[in-house]
DNA sequence: CCGCCTCGAGTTCT
DNA sequence: CTCGAGGCGG
């Protein structure tokens, strides 16, 4: 399909944003100059063509276009090539059964540096002589620094014992995590926007016009490696002791081993370690020591076979606000949610990310269109961190109505949330159905986000009662549903109805009954008709409910329309009572238990119902009351907390042989 | 009344 | 996973 020249124009003007972006912010281009270059003129001509479309903001008409002009071109001596990518032990192990084979050799020694966050510079001394630095560029050529490399500290002018002729020295030039904090500081005192991470702040001082700017910035260097030149040490640790002895720091954390468990050690130590360095490490880099053994071993196309990167993944990332909108979840309550522009983050790509309420938003002073950082930390959320730039125009207020039905909405005097108060709100009744038909309520199969939204918006269902009157035509009539489609979903609603009273009751979404007040509820009434006749104080005599529990599940049951979506459940022969518990011994009488990690063959949730057939309680959290903890692989934080807590540790095993398994 | 232990609710992506 | 808040023991 052909696009008119107005959205080509536009097309190429968001692209060549994005490029900007990855190169000056980030400092992570996608794609080499050359083609870049050739988007950059490809609009240029298209502007030229079309002026009618020539717009400001164009990337044309800003000034400073990528090609830096104050920079000149530098071609290296031998091209800077990065260096593969791992971020499992998997990939790492794989590495290594590669080298062994092409070496013939499986216990081969191996140097451990820490990958500092920074920029990669080259360094040309001549008779040792420092004569030329440039920055890495796309690999081929770089930028010429020299003028500001001169000016830092950590780099000798000058080499001592210096071979004759040209030796390139390589390395990473970058900046401390606390010089960066006052850095920011100055900036932000001096009205200048401030850097997103320690690597901008490193790339963006180098790239000062005035080198004496760059001066004051306090910026490192340590050596990674040589490009060009007569280098007399046998292998890489005694390379580096040379460049010791020549007035460069190595890197400030270093191992050598010929184990390879050692550095799979290392990498698990280290992920923890590594936050309280001084400086930003992305992970670690493993060479082949020997340097005969580099050679035999040589160069792919992109990069050396005789490395690897070992990376931990990125926690947070640098990304752009597109859009704001307000969504509304089954209790009515409006949450602001971020739509970014797709970045990586800790292994996903994340597009959305929350912003809780609108105190939140006050609190970050996030706009459209600024660039924030994201954090995704040993969380699975993404959480907006701040801003990192102030580049939006207009604040975000808080909607006036409804996103969905357009009903004005309320706000609670002292409370930060807004609410739509519409009972039929079609958001409203879809987040509701799409609860009752989740996992951990009444399980329909074939029933997800979108049949969900597709059978409220059509009308088809209001209600849970609504679901049971559904009919193959209204199935056959969705979209991308044909026979076999429609039959699964009719499958799935006609199995819900056998669901226990305790999945049923969570799935009625009564408010601050959960999945577990559910289960002790249904466990105590037995059948659903005894817990609707039961009194306020009845219902305060189970243990854990309480004045607020006991109210709200007294309320629920005492509304009208309630009562009758009950009514017609009931006619559709669903499921009202509780089967009794079965205890399959007593074993576990008076334990607490917790799950945590993933077991083979078996979902937490059934681990936990096996608990409690032995007598065992069961929670989600840790605490001094947990009798003990059983911990599969993967497992997180519970674990962490279990260890400090001084609380038993069991193996899934241990807790089978503990059932008589 | 305070502090601990839990639970409920909202949220994202594969 | 985290935050906020209900339940309850001291």
């Amino acid at each position: 399909m052909a696009f008119s020249p107005a959205e080509e124009i536009a097309r190429l003007r968001k692209e060549i944003d994005f490029h900007n972006h990855r190169y000056y912010d980030l400092d992570d281009p996608v794609l080499s100059d050359t083609q870049y270059d050739q988007l950059y003129q490809k609009l240029k001509e298209l502007e030229a063509q079309y002026p009618q479309y020539a717009q400001t903001d164009s990337p044309t008409q800003k000034i400073g276009g990528r090609a830096s002009a104050s920079f000149a071109p530098v071609r290296h001596a031998a091209p800077m090539m990065s260096l593969d990518n791992s971020y499992n032990e998997e990939d790492v192990r794989a590495w290594h059964e590669r080298c062994a084979k092409i070496l013939n050799d499986s216990s081969f020694d191996m140097v451990l540096e820490a990958k500092i966050d920074g920029v990669s510079c080259s360094l040309s001394y001549t008779d040792g002589q420092l004569t030329t630095a440039a920055s890495r560029g796309d690999g081929k050529t770089g930028e010429d620094v020299t003028a500001n490399v001169l000016a830092i500290k950590d780099i000798p002018h000058h080499l001592d014992g210096a071979p004759k002729g040209l030796l390139e020295i390589r390395g990473e030039i970058y900046l401390d995590k606390k010089d960066l904090a006052a850095l920011n500081a100055k900036q932000t005192s001096q009205n200048q926007p401030v850097f997103a991470n320690t690597r901008n702040a490193a790339a963006g001082s180098l790239r000062q016009k005035d080198s004496a700017v760059t001066a004051q910035r306090p910026l490192k260097f340590f050596v990674h490696s040589f490009g060009f030149g007569e280098v007399t040490a046998p292998s890489f640790s005694r390379f580096i002791q040379n460049c010791v002895c020549w007035g460069f720091t190595a890197s400030p954390v270093r191992l050598q081993t010929s184990s390879l468990e050692e550095i799979l050690k290392f990498y698990r130590d280290f992920a923890e370690q590594r936050r309280n360095l001084p400086f930003d490490t992305d992970g670690l880099v493993i060479k082949v020591n020997n340097f005969a053994q580099q050679r035999i071993l040589g160069n792919t196309a992109k990069s050396p076979r005789w490395a690897i990167a070992f990376k931990y993944p990125a926690e947070q990332a640098t990304t752009t606000v597109n859009h704001i909108l307000f969504s509304v979840g089954r209790s009515g309550v409006i949450t602001p949610v971020a739509q970014v522009e797709p970045v990586s983050c800790a292994g996903v790509i994340i597009s959305n990310a929350t912003l809780h309420n609108f105190d939140e938003i006050r609190r970050l002073g996030v706009r459209v269109g600024d660039k924030i950082i994201l954090e995704r930390a040993g969380e699975v959320i993404p959480k907006v961190i701040k801003v990192a730039e102030h580049l939006g125009k207009e604040d975000v207020l808080p909607p006036q109505t409804c996103p969905s039905c357009g009903r004005p909405v309320y706000k609670a005097e002292d409370e930060v949330g807004y609410y739509c108060v519409n009972p039929s709100c079609p958001a409203q009744i879809k987040g509701r159905i799409l609860h009752y038909a989740s996992r951990g309520a009444m399980d329909i199969e074939g029933m997800g986000d979108a049949v969900v939204d597709e059978l409220v918006e059509r009308g088809f269902v209001n209600n849970f009662a609504d679901l049971y009157n559904l009919n193959f035509f209204h199935l056959l009539s969705l979209e991308n549903f044909k026979e076999k489609k429609s039959q699964n979903l009719l499958d799935g609603l006609e199995e819900s109805k056998k669901r226990p009273l305790s999945r049923l009751l969570f799935a009625l979404g009564i408010a601050f009954v959960g999945a577990k007040t559910s289960e002790v509820l249904a466990d105590r009434f037995h059948t659903l008709d005894d817990l609707m006749n039961a009194s306020t104080e009845t219902l305060q005599s189970v243990p854990d409910v309480g004045a607020v529990v006991s109210q709200s599940v007294y309320d629920f049951f005492h509304d009208p329309a309630a009562r009758e979506q009950i009514e017609l459940l009931r006619q559709t022969g669903l499921n009202f009572t509780q089967p009794e518990k079965q205890i399959s011994s007593r074993v576990l009488e008076g334990k607490t238990v917790v799950f945590t990690g993933e077991m083979e063959g078996m979902t937490r949730t059934q681990a936990e119902q096996l608990a409690r057939e032995h007598g065992a309680k069961t929670s989600g959290s840790v605490s001094a009351k947990t009798s003990f903890v059983v911990a599969a692989k993967a497992a997180g934080s519970k674990l962490k907390k279990a260890n400090e807590l001084g609380v038993k540790i069991l193996t899934p095993e241990e807790f089978f042989h503990l059932l008589g398994r």
